[in-house]
DNA sequence: TCCAATCTGTACTGATAAGTACAATCAGAA
DNA sequence: TTCTGATTGTACTTATCAGTACAGATTGGA
């Protein structure tokens, strides 16, 4: 029998895509096992929890992806007006302006039995936290309250464009968040 | 065999909040009827398309009902924060501040076989339109534009609530959300 | 070459899913 | 009262679900 997979963590974003198509209860293991071209054996030997593993596994790769393309380059750079525009533009590279469901942000709202809880909560907690200390650093008023404002953006944006089918709106608003910004970074000088 | 509900309406409030709760995947006929404590009998005389027919009976009770108590209420005033903050007000109470799922946004994440996609797309389209002309009757500059801004943020509140199990958060995202709109007013004055 | 650990497919289990069939029961009209 | 149509519970079918068991194949090292 000819090995398909070195390991499991080539599997991740095939399940990840699942996940966000399907949401967790609509991801059947019958589909997993057709979309990653692995059996229920390897499924299991790679995953000996289930889909309640894989869904864990593909929430820490989410995490970590996150650490380093959003969080980290926020960070790095010390004019906020740059560190925005990037991160929008990487926000809507990965999103694919608004079609591509956050999946976090989609088992916020549905954590099948509340499985998932400290992972998303830390998903956003470090994306905020983040955001709060580039405006902190960047001398802001109410750093936190607009690092908050940020996020709940692009996730509304991701809603809103997949309920419209419009990724038009989410580049919009991504493009009217990243000129306040700037404008408020403007009035602080 | 005793009759338990007269009409099929008064299911659909549980209904709903089974969906919420469950998600549309999660909900199964056998958690429904516990919950309506209506048996497959009665389920499928109500809804003869079953699960289907009842999400869609769901959303088009949520559309009236938003309908009758946010739509209609913000043209019947003049003054523009007043509409506002009497829709956000209601709002917040009806999604208990953010602690409650939007059912129709949930569905935009995840629409099984893109079996809502006009429904959702309606209830959005009409919110929109709705404060769009609010906003323009107000006077304001980019009415359609901030209209859009209102209801991404009120969905990315929710989002981000249930995430970080945090109502006050959706509550200051709306407080801020209703300051900066009414100071948009003044600025047009 | 051969062996052990790793990987994989198939076949199975028991549970639960959606949906159907139908007889029993009810309420209200005649 | 009696009848009719609306309502309801139970039992059933069929399909699919998650998960287990296990034998066969493969790989890389000894």
């Amino acid at each position: 029998m000819p090995r398909i997979v070195a390991e499991r963590t080539d599997t991740l974003p095939t399940l990840a895509e699942i996940f966000r198509e399907y949401g967790y209860n609509g991801a059947s293991l019958s589909l997993i096992s057709k979309a990653t071209g692995l059996g229920k054996g390897s499924l299991y030997h790679f995953f000996p929890g289930g889909k309640a593993e894989m869904a864990t596994a593909v929430l820490e790769e989410i995490e970590a992806w996150f650490q380093t393309n959003i969080f980290t380059p926020l960070l790095d750079t010390s004019d906020p007006a740059c560190a925005i525009t990037e991160m929008l533009d990487t926000v809507m590279a990965y999103f694919q302006s608004g079609q591509r469901v956050c999946l976090v942000g989609s088992l916020a709202l549905n954590d099948p039995e509340d499985r998932f809880v400290s992972l998303v909560s830390r998903y956003f907690e470090g994306w905020i936290n983040t955001l709060t200390q580039l405006f902190e650093n960047a001398g802001y008023v109410d750093a936190s309250d607009l690092a908050e404002q940020v996020v709940v953006e692009i996730q509304g944006g991701i809603v809103l464009t997949r309920a419209l089918h419009n990724p038009a709106l989410f580049q919009r608003r991504m493009e009217k968040l990243k000129q306040r910004i700037i404008a408020l970074a403007e009035r602080q000088d």
